[in-house]
RNA sequence: GCGCUCGUAGUGAAGUGGUUAUCACGCCUCCCUGUCACGGAGGAGAUCGCCGGUUCAAAUCCGGUCGAGCGCGCCA
């Protein structure tokens, strides 16, 4: 006998099977959406997950302390989330952007081997593969480390058994492999690149400084770069969808598009006449370009025509379908550079973050070009995602002062922002080095989606609102004035 | 903050100057009850995001505005 529990009114998204519903609406109705077979799967998928990693973690005794969540503001770092302090009128209370001083903290306090799945929280424009507002990161610290290679080696069966195991893919390389930042920008043209495919970036500059195609020899002649990409079967391109990725290189910074098809044994370009006969034939030797390809070039700065074949380099794979999804490829991204010039505010600035120990240690910053400083400072990299981001920690307070020294701030500065820190490196704080994952990202390509939040069981839409719970929102005047906050700019 | 794209019944779409704005799914009423993406008959449901302009005439063209998606900036 059928009894009606409780009635439901027209349902405003379709919950059997895909919704073709908007966005827009799937979050404001969540809770029907999540009824759909797939989001079911997604929430026992994810809590597997955690288990997953968890089980992991304790079986190699790290263990699990959780940080506080009403914490400090730290500079230097991406937008906080302030909560006023009702006790302390005018004082403001952060939500972490990462649990980072805190962990490091506990390396001094005697835990050597620590995790959390944590909690973060950073007031930054979202993206399709970035959350606003708060997200998780697998977060693990280890003392007595110097040496990043040992935090590298330790997560690396986690994450191959998550892509095999649980995930159930084929990972490309058994062997992860570590790429320079340096070496990764002049192959990839981009620090994350997605090593499913090649197409490599090839260095021509030193074979064209003296080409009669002028937008060549004045670029290698300014000091910058030409390289290439060899994009195989472009040749079936149109003009116009030749015209449309020159669009995309201009908006990346390009002057334009130079390119030559490789077609029934001959050279076809607009550029082609520019070149002599020595330069075409070693043109496609250098690139190995066949019958059927074409091969693109970039000429400018070494700066841009990296950044410009990159994603050039990404564009093609797109559209030429070579991303293969039941395939993972990993690679660890090393030694970043300690410092990098902020061409916006035209000074120099911490190139990841200042709690990264110099490679070289105290004297490497003593060198005449601080952009040459490298870190020990890696991230992991999933299929073009970046995932993963660690470094070996400064742990000693002269190179602290003196790494902050360089940009120019004072002591007193250091230990105003970083006093905790500071203070209990003097109390013979141990080497120590770890990492984060991003927990959402990951679990996104692990399950071969595209944008973050279907993964995540009630997230704010791209501009920072629950549209379901219509966060954010006003609150009482008599709340704010708990707080000891005026009311100021409220509607009505 | 900026750029690109989008906004039409409950939902997804069609409709680029001209009668009562089209289709599918859903919803309501009735019929069928070996049906399972059932079928049949009928019906309700849209100020075409909002404001203004051009025009004899605007969903359609123009300007503004709001909202969304993607990207840039930003993300120690």
């Amino acid at each position: 006998e059928l009894k009606i529990l409780n009635r439901s009114e027209p349902l405003p998204i379709q919950i059997h099977g895909d919704s073709q519903a908007s966005e827009d609406l799937r979050l404001k109705y969540r809770y029907l959406d999540l009824r759909r077979p797939k989001m079911q799967e997604r929430l026992r998928q994810r809590a597997a997950y955690y288990s997953f990693m968890r089980r992991y973690m304790e079986n190699l005794d790290f263990v699990e302390v959780t940080t506080p969540i009403l914490a400090n503001s730290s500079p230097e770092g991406a937008r906080d989330f302030l909560v006023p302090s009702r006790v302390h009128p005018g004082q403001f209370y952060a939500l972490p952007q990462a649990p980072q001083q805190f962990k490091q903290l506990l390396m001094v306090g005697g835990v050597p081997r620590y995790y959390q799945l944590a909690t973060c929280f950073r007031d930054e424009d979202a993206r399709a593969d970035r959350l606003y507002g708060d997200f998780y990161q697998l977060d693990l610290e280890m003392s007595f480390v110097s040496d990043g290679e040992e935090i590298r080696t330790t997560m690396e069966p986690l994450i191959k058994n998550l892509v095999t195991e649980f995930a159930g893919k084929k990972l490309l390389n058994e062997d992860i492999p570590r790429l320079t930042y340096a070496e990764s920008m002049e192959r990839f043209g981009s620090d994350k690149p997605d090593l499913r495919f090649g197409m490599e970036l090839v260095e021509l500059s030193e074979e064209l400084k003296d080409s009669g195609f002028g937008v060549f020899g004045k670029a290698i002649g300014a000091g910058g770069a030409v390289k290439a990409i060899c994009v195989s079967g472009a040749a079936s391109l149109s003009r116009s969808q030749i015209d449309q990725f020159t669009e995309i290189a201009k908006s990346e910074g390009a002057g334009g598009l130079a390119y030559l098809t490789f077609e029934n044994g001959e050279v076809k370009s607009p550029i082609a006449k520019f070149l002599s006969p020595e330069e075409l034939d070693t043109i496609k030797a250098k690139t190995s370009a066949n019958d059927g390809d074409i091969v693109f070039f970039g000429a400018d700065t070494r700066h841009t025509v990296n950044k410009v074949l990159g994603r050039l380099r990404g564009e093609f794979a797109e559209h030429f379908n070579l991303r293969d999804p039941n395939v993972v490829a990993l690679a660890w991204i090393v030694d970043f550079p300690f410092y990098e010039w902020d061409d916006k505010d035209k000074k120099l600035d911490f190139g990841h973050n200042p709690f990264s120990m110099p490679k070289g240690g105290v004297e490497a910053l003593d060198v005449e070009d601080k952009q040459s400083i490298v870190a020990d400072q890696y991230d992991m990299v999933m299929n073009g995602y970046e995932i993963c981001s660690g470094a070996v920690r400064n742990h000693n307070p002269e190179v602290m002062y003196k790494a902050f020294g360089v940009l120019g701030y004072d002591r007193q500065y250091v230990d105003a922002k970083f006093g905790a820190m500071i203070s209990a490196f003097k109390y013979g704080a141990p080497p120590h080095a770890g990492c984060a994952f991003g927990i959402d990202r990951m679990f996104m390509v692990l399950v071969n989606e595209t944008n973050i939040r279907e993964i995540v069981a009630f997230p704010k839409n791209g501009s920072g609102v629950d549209v379901m719970m219509n966060s954010p929102s006003t609150v009482e005047e008599s709340q704010l004035k708990e707080l000891s906050i005026k009311k100021v700019g409220t509607l009505s």
